[in-house]
DNA sequence: TAAAGATATTCGAATATGATTATATGATAA
DNA sequence: TTATCATATAATCATATTCGAATATCTTTA
């Protein structure tokens, strides 16, 4: 009897993860490369404890990863080509 | 300064849209060819009414569309092609 | 037109998500 | 060690999702 959801779960986290602005546009600010939570917060319009929220659910959901630089923390994608690879489907399709 | 968040607003929905299980099944069957609601309840499992709202929101979302078949309704991806993509994608990287 | 089959809608309960505010933690420099 | 900068966490509230049960709405055929 067919497929069964579970193996659609995975995938279904990791958009779900994604299917937010504040995080898409994180995500497609780190597909050009490392950057700290300061970076973020100049490029993207939310305060810092709601920034902080966003990146650590993009961090559980395994998409970024993080390291401490000095007094700063900087974020950036575990897989760099897969995101731009996603990315540019999107801005091929007219999505962003 | 920076970028605007509404530019992902699109993308964000429509990620939104395909992050939950039932619905990316939905759309991974249908990547083969438009199929009525009684052929995806036989292939997802859900009960018919759940499996109407997902569909719903799909045509909502704009991802599919439908057309009345005589008693049956089939539905079909609007881009079938760009869909194709994404699922390749998403199973080259271990995501489904 | 009535019955039956196929699909859709509505509603309520449970749960999840997102934003804001306040507070806490960690790292460095003085 | 204290002060300060940078980031994280917690608590709260408002809103959104999801599902199941009940019911409604087509569409066709008798």
């Amino acid at each position: 009897m067919a497929i069964v959801k579970y193996n659609y779960l995975n995938a279904a986290k990791f958009l779900k993860a994604l299917s937010h602005p504040t995080r898409l546009m994180i995500v497609n600010e780190l597909a050009s490369g490392k950057k700290c939570v300061n970076d973020i917060k100049e490029l993207v319009q939310a305060n810092q404890p709601n920034i902080s929220q966003h990146l650590s659910l993009l961090k559980l959901s395994g998409i970024v990863d993080s390291r401490q630089n000095g007094k700063m923390k900087c974020y950036f994608l575990k897989d760099e080509p897969m995101m731009r690879e996603l990315f540019n489907n999107l801005k091929k399709n007219k999505l962003i």
